[in-house]
DNA sequence: AGCACGCCGACT
DNA sequence: GTCGGCGTGCTC
């Protein structure tokens, strides 16, 4: 028995089966999808089995045996290994990259090397004290252990390793990282609260209070927690551990962070007319189970959670398993609480806040059947569910389900093809889909029938949009008012305080924009490595490069003309938030940004607080405009919309109305009607005039007509490759050498002839040119965009193009880097 | 990716 | 005369 082995080196030149042979004692438990360490080049590696064949195809005395079997149940199933081979030739990543994105980063084995003696009885040539140290621990000792405790006898080691004396032994570890938390318990034998109270002097009243609330907690909790929950001070625990009332130890961090929750339970609503249309359809298409994929868009607030909740019911009804996939910014406890409310412990909960740990327990969950819907981020696609059923993609149009590093698949392509391979109907859900989902689920089926587009244009209890005004920050500026403020969202601000209620205002502008200039002479601090600006961090006055990892102190004079007049941009929310209070004092901000929410939990921590109406005003970037939804929240103010708007991106408009069109529907969810001011310089812009009237259609329409007449997606599709090297002149030659192979290989195939009555080529070749961050970590940066219209293989011409440069020997550390349907280009 | 095998400069 | 530099080539 043979089996096909990917092992886990991430290179061309490996990226492909290796044959080994089955020990008997492995053959009933080996199977497509086990994970395996096997002899490779001289060391042990993990490796994955993706398929099993009677003879080799090989020369058998070339093949080894398997030396382990990692798992007891297969980590991954037959259908995931053809889905990771799809993904390996759509983009263009090794096989065994895509294997491993599939499985929990707890099951990233590595080698670890352990040695002994050949003979225990036989030291050889081994000076005594090595020796010793590995008699003590009976048999083997972990070689990097046993290296850093005496690096003076590295060749000692080595030698005896080579005449014998000791022999090796590798094998695969888990990284298991376990996290451990310091804890607090009731001891043991434990005195009563009352007479546990007597040993604590009357006027500790803090250590009284701590330990009360500990005996009306129960057992034990994390220090973290109780220090926050009781308000008592770490000190006051610390001396009633001292007393021995409590007893603090550290244990396995958090497994299962809402197991200790009782999740109230909550039925089906009744559904609305527009939501009951939408959920028979996709009832409908389930019951088929033809793999459909199908476009839900309702606007915000029109219930599209609860149909959600429907459909999956109905889903495991059918027997089959769910999987929902939502924005990781959305993923919150509110959320999570909707899902498991409705399905109990059947969900298992997959997001990036977990530590590996949980991550691997909530996997484990689905793996061994326990877990019937898993709702999480971008990787959740790769649940190991059996049979599929529905996949629910929320908020389609997010960035985030892209991954920016390889394997860099979209997990709503990922989701279709798998969805075909179970007969799973896959739901895309927006307020505001993304273009390429709007116009493929506009395109007619294969199959015929009703284009798979479910709109759900009102909102629930119909409730009105929010009116949405759009003051021209133009004619403020001729009116005399120079403030980021106009009149009007002056005068609204003013009105929220003086009821009582809450406003949100979004400082619109994508990535960071801390960055420190001279003001004399005009140089921005930039990164030695990296053709970047370097970002200022306020607290630690540190200059950062987001790309490098290269700090430097900020400079206290400019080193290019020695002036001291430096200017420190803030992240403009600084700034806004300085304004407010200078506006309107006593006013309560909670600012959210780069800056604020760089701590874990940081995050959910300031919603809290505004949820609880701890403050006026929640002001922040894009992360404000996402998911929110508080009932005292009465007014949107956006303060700049068209920061956004002219970015040297072709999604540009299409961001700006997402981002609108979503922070507008913040206001006035509940009962209290709600407002939204949009302050921009281009009020006549259309992706601000639609965002305006909630027209969707509109700006669809006018952006599609842009689209098409620039010949951009989804009226082509793009394929981005960026080179890079030390050296300038020879990443020229070779990056005018790849777009020179694309195309002649192009040519070839008759790719590159118009396409007739002037309609331009089917496929493009653009470039090479500079990246739009032309150097990084010193590496010069080229690359070259592929533009191509219609069914086009892309991805296997590229790899071809590819090939002269990865297998021969010359230059062969540029390094090339393909992304499919890139989210940016410019 | 590693690790081994293989041909040319500064050291005991 | 040897140790070791890392250039190319293979890993079932």
């Amino acid at each position: 028995m043979i089996a096909k082995v990917i092992v886990d080196v991430p290179s061309r030149q490996t990226d492909r089966p290796f044959d080994y042979e089955v020990p008997s004692e492995m053959q009933s438990w080996l199977e497509v999808g086990s994970r395996v360490g096997v002899p490779f080049g001289g060391r042990v590696l993990q490796g994955f089995v993706i398929g099993i064949a009677e003879s080799a195809s090989v020369d058998m005395s070339r093949i080894k045996p398997i030396a382990e079997l990692l798992d007891a149940v297969p980590p991954l199933l037959p259908d995931m290994i053809e889905l990771s081979r799809w993904m390996s030739e759509k983009y263009c990543c090794s096989w065994t990259q895509a294997l491993q994105a599939m499985i929990p980063a707890a099951l990233k084995g590595k080698e670890e090397k352990k040695i002994g003696l050949a003979d225990p009885s036989d030291t050889g040539m081994l000076p005594d004290e090595l020796a010793d140290w590995i008699g003590k621990s009976d048999g083997l000792v972990k070689l990097d252990a046993l290296l850093a405790r005496f690096p003076e006898h590295v060749t000692a080691v080595k030698q005896a390793l080579g005449d014998g004396t000791l022999v090796q032994q590798s094998s695969i570890k888990d990284r298991l990282s376990v996290k451990m938390v310091l804890t607090v318990f009731l001891p043991e034998s434990r005195l009563s609260l009352e007479q546990a109270l007597e040993h604590i002097p009357a006027r500790a009243a803090k250590q009284r209070e701590a330990l009360a609330f500990m005996y009306e907690h129960g057992e034990s909790m994390p220090l973290q927690d109780m220090v926050q929950a009781s308000g008592a001070s770490a000190a006051s625990i610390k001396a009633l551990v001292e007393k021995e009332l409590l007893v603090l130890r550290e244990v396995e961090s958090g497994r299962d962070p809402y197991a200790d929750r009782n999740f109230t339970r909550t039925k089906p609503l009744q559904l609305m007319e527009g939501q009951q249309a939408v959920f028979s359809r996709i009832a409908e298409a389930l019951e088929e189970g033809e793999g459909r994929t199908m476009l839900l868009h309702g606007v915000t607030g029109s219930g599209k959670t609860e149909v959600y909740l429907q459909s999956i019911q109905y889903c495991l009804e059918q027997g089959r398993q769910a999987i929902v996939l939502v924005p990781e910014i959305s993923l919150t406890p509110q959320m999570v609480e909707r899902f498991k409310g409705r399905f109990g412990e059947a969900v298992a909960v997959l997001h990036s806040r977990l530590s590996s740990g949980e991550r691997f327990d909530e996997w484990r969950k689905i793996r061994s059947k326990r877990a019937e819907v898993a709702i999480g981020a971008r990787s959740a696609i790769f649940a190991p569910f059996e049979r599929i059923g529905l996949i629910i993609i929320d908020e389609e149009h997010e960035s985030s389900y892209k991954q920016e590093e390889s394997p860099k698949y979209h997990a709503r392509d990922v989701a279709v093809r798998r969805a075909k391979q179970h007969g799973a109907t896959v739901i895309l859900g927006s307020a505001t889909p993304s273009m390429e989902s709007y116009a493929a689920a506009k395109r007619p089926a294969q199959g015929g029938g009703a284009p798979a587009l479910l709109p759900m244009p009102e909102r629930v209890g119909g409730r009105p949009m929010p009116e949405v005004e759009v003051v021209d920050m133009r004619e403020e500026l001729r009116g005399g008012n120079r403030s980021m403020f106009s009149r009007k969202l002056h005068a609204k601000l003013q009105e929220r305080l003086e009821r009582g209620e809450q406003s949100v205002l979004l400082l619109n502008r994508r990535g960071y924009s801390t960055f420190v200039m001279c003001r004399t002479c005009g140089h921005t601090a930039s990164c030695p490595h990296c053709d970047i600006s370097l970002t200022y961090h306020q607290k630690t006055r540190v200059l950062r490069c987001h790309y490098c990892g290269h700090a430097e102190q900020a400079p206290k004079e400019c080193p290019a003309c020695s002036s001291e007049h430096i200017r420190y941009f803030g992240t403009g929310t600084q700034r806004v938030e300085e304004e407010l209070a200078k506006l309107f004092p006593g006013i309560r901000v909670i600012r959210m940004d780069v800056d604020t929410t760089t701590e874990k939990h940081s995050h959910e921590k300031l919603l809290k607080r505004f949820g609880e109406r701890q403050a006026d005003v929640l002001l922040g970037t894009q992360m404000v405009a996402k998911g929110l939804d508080f009932p005292y929240v009465t007014l949107v103010g956006v303060i700049a919309a068209d920061t956004s708007l002219h970015l040297p991106d072709f999604r540009a408009a299409e961001k700006t109305f997402q981002l609108l069109t979503q922070v507008a529907g913040r206001a006035g969810r509940h009962e209290l009607e709600g407002e939204v001011v949009i302050q921009t310089y281009t009020p006549e812009h259309y992706a601000i005039t639609t965002a305006q009237q909630h027209d969707y259609a509109a700006f669809i329409g006018e952006e599609l007509r842009h689209r098409s007449m620039m010949g951009y997606p989804p009226y082509c599709r793009l394929v981005l490759v960026t080179m890079s090297h030390e050296q300038l002149p020879l990443l020229v030659s070779v990056s005018s050498r790849f777009a020179a192979e694309l195309k002649e290989l192009a040519e070839h195939e008759g790719l590159l002839a118009p396409l007739g009555s002037g309609l331009p080529r089917a496929l493009e070749v653009l470039g090479p040119v500079a990246s739009p961050i032309a150097r990084m970590k010193d590496r010069y940066r080229f690359q070259v965009v592929i533009k191509y219209r219609g069914s086009i293989d892309a991805s296997a011409l590229v790899r071809r193009a590819l090939q002269p440069f990865t297998e021969g020997p010359p230059q062969k550390n540029v390094t090339f880097s393909v992304d499919v349907d890139p989210q940016v280009i410019l």
